[in-house]
RNA sequence: GCACCCAUAGCUCAAUUGGAUAGAGCAUCUGACUACGGAUCAGAAGGUUAAUGGUUCAACUCCAUUUGGGUGCACCA
């Protein structure tokens, strides 16, 4: 093992200590983690405390039996035993230097590939055609990006999958539209707006003249069927969606391994209902197919029951409308077949907002009981809203939503503003340039340091501020480094150096950039990219306290080549955490 | 009506298998060699974690009840 993954040879360590003594216990929660307070030691390990309690033994003792089984003498002073049970490590200075000395050597620094890699479908974004992408789309366009990039620099097989929203009811309105209202220059123009318009106005007009809605059911009816020209009509809405889907994700530098439409399943949807109908675990009601509790969960914890007066009343999920027509669970369930026949993953997120919960709690509980055998793992990785200063959902001065190109402006403007002020030498081009890094990267840092379940209020400011947990304030740390590095200018060498820990804030970097990979296998685990944002954040303030006391290029001989080496190793797993946020980098701001 | 989610410092947010004295940032107050980039750093102050009870060696975290907010609840997705 790698001795730049200390936290994770500790914890090998502590493993095989404890079936030493305990042979039967299972280790896979007996785990290492960082102290919350560095007065107790770099690394601490709970796990003996409830291993002891599971099995009623005295937790001192048992602690006390676990350290005499266990060495890291290589890597630590005598282990402690402190508290009720706690063991606490403290790494010796040679140890922290050779890990530092290993890691400069390699590409991906303090991060160790998972021993069993996954495959994982990470399903995200899901934008709708013929509408613009809004805020709405954000939060999951950037959690599901981040997510799948970290997966993957730990190793992992990612299969990233767009899952657009480009069939559905909403074509019946939009076509009438289309047909009778269409403004060619204004669809050249701006496709989007154009769209958006005809929708709005056949929706509204259905609801005061029932003959409207008719026919938007008939033109709906006749898509589904394969008529023609509504096909071709559909299609064109496809290809000018795309068009803004591409400028969007471009801009935000976002791929997708796949953009299978909800449209792209229709040929499965019959196939899905009527092996659930064979099965038996749907069946008619009302001239719907729906699918009823089986009663295999408690009441309470049932999705497709629910309470009324005390007594438990049926809440079943449909699966098909009483018009014949699949709907949007219909789509998910063929959506898990698909992925399940054709990738095997191990893992499948879908990150959609809360309001969602419902829906997946009952396509993973009809999954369970379609494909038993099934060891797919799934996840609703749900997120809050972002709401306005005012607490309510985030939206126009008059009401409107706020699309996602355009917040994307304001924000390289804001910005832009700002590096104008504060880099004055640059040209302008050079400051735009800057301006689309900070701009972007804040509304991203922004969407992530939260945790993603709260709710969070978007606020131009906070987020563009130079200080505090902000985007800006991580990119300059970075550009400071940076500014050593072009200032060294033609000396630079790459030769290996050794590294010399001696003052307590060069040491306190140091060991912060050890728990890089720990951090990030927490963000895999749990689906919380906020916890690399903290993570970034802390090793920022490491860096500019070790900035403030330990002169870098006014030290000399062999210290000035370790404090080099240094920064540059926080330099680069700042600029990967950043990468691995989806926020790209600069070098002068 | 039922279900899910939330409530932490003045404000915005954290808190890694239940772990050690609940942490940051902003704002407020005080201070730092006229700066290897001051878009910086150091310090002070700020808390009955909505309330009550319970489980535990240990509870922001788990359980129960209550209060106040958000969201969702058969033919939209």
């Amino acid at each position: 093992m790698k001795e730049t993954m200390l936290p994770k040879n500790l914890e090998h360590r502590l493993q095989q200590a404890v079936s030493a003594v305990l042979p039967d216990a299972n280790t896979d929660s007996v785990l290492v983690r960082p102290c919350p307070d560095p007065k107790f030691g770099d690394y601490q390990s709970n796990a003996l405390m409830a291993l002891a309690k599971e099995r009623k033994m005295n937790p001192r003792q048992l602690a006390i039996d676990v350290v005499a089984k266990l060495d890291v003498s290589e890597w630590c002073e005598k282990v402690e035993i402190a508290g009720a049970g706690f063991l606490n490590f403290r790494l010796k200075p040679g140890a922290i230097a050779g890990a530092l000395q290993e890691a400069a050597k390699m590409k991906d620094p303090f991060v160790q590939k998972a021993v069993k890699p996954r495959t994982v479908v990470v399903d995200f974004s899901g934008p709708n055609i013929a509408k613009p992408m809004h805020v709405g789309h954000i939060r999951s366009t950037i959690l599901g990006d981040s997510l799948a990039r970290i997966l993957r620099l730990l190793g992992h097989k990612v299969i990233t999958d767009n899952h657009i929203g480009d069939w559905g009811t909403q074509f019946g309105k939009l076509l009438v539209g289309w047909k009778n209202h269409l403004d060619r220059t204004a669809l050249e123009k701006d496709p989007i707006s154009e769209m958006e318009r005809l929708y709005k106005l056949v929706n509204s007009a259905c609801e005061t003249d029932e003959k409207v809605l008719e026919s938007a059911r008939q033109e709906l009816v006749k898509l589904q069927n394969g008529d023609g020209e509504n096909l071709a009509i559909w299609r064109e809405m496809i290809a000018l969606s795309e068009t803004q889907f591409a400028r969007v994700y471009g801009r935000l530098g976002i791929k997708f391994d796949h953009t299978f439409g909800e449209s792209f399943y229709n040929p499965r949807l019959k196939t899905v209902v009527q092996e659930l109908r064979d099965k038996g675990i749907a069946q008619e009601s009302e001239g719907a197919i729906c699918v009823f509790s089986d009663g295999s969960l408690p009441p309470q914890k049932d999705p497709l029951l629910k309470q009324e007066d005390g007594k438990s009343k049926p809440n079943p999920c449909l699966i098909q409308k009483s018009d014949g027509a699949a709907n949007y669970a219909t789509t998910d369930l063929a959506t898990l077949a698909y992925r399940l026949e054709t990738w095997q993953p191990d893992d499948i997120a879908y990150v959609t907002d809360g309001r969602q919960q419902l829906h997946f709690s009952q396509i993973f509980s009809i999954f369970k009981r379609w494909h038993p055998e099934a060891k797919t793992k799934l996840a609703h990785v749900w997120f809050g809203s972002i709401l306005g200063e005012d607490g309510k959902p985030f939206k126009t001065r008059s009401g409107d939503t706020i699309k996602l190109e355009d917040l994307l402006d304001e924000a390289q403007e804001r910005a832009f503003k700002v590096v104008q002020e504060k880099t004055t030498g640059l040209p302008e081009s050079q400051q735009r340039e800057i301006a689309r890094v900070v701009g972007l990267g804040a509304i991203k840092y922004a969407d992530l340091s939260p945790n993603r379940q709260s709710d969070y209020v978007f606020s131009w400011d906070k987020m563009l501020a130079l200080q505090g947990n902000t985007a800006p304030y991580l990119l300059y740390a970075y550009t400071r480094i940076r500014s050593i590095f072009r200032k060294l200018g033609e000396e630079a060498s790459t030769a290996p150096v050794n590294f010399l820990l001696a003052a307590p804030d060069e040491i306190t970097l140091a060991k912060h950039l050890l728990n890089f990979g720990l951090t990030l296998e927490a963000v895999a685990e749990d689906y919380r990219p906020n916890f690399l944002c903290t993570y970034l954040f802390e090793l920022a303030g490491h860096f500019a306290r070790f900035y403030e006391n330990c002169p870098v290029l006014k030290s000399e001989g062999p210290e000035r080549a370790s404090r080099l080496a240094l920064c540059d190793l926080t330099g680069r797993v700042m600029k990967q955490g950043l990468e691995m946020l989806g926020i790209e980098t600069t070098e002068q701001m």
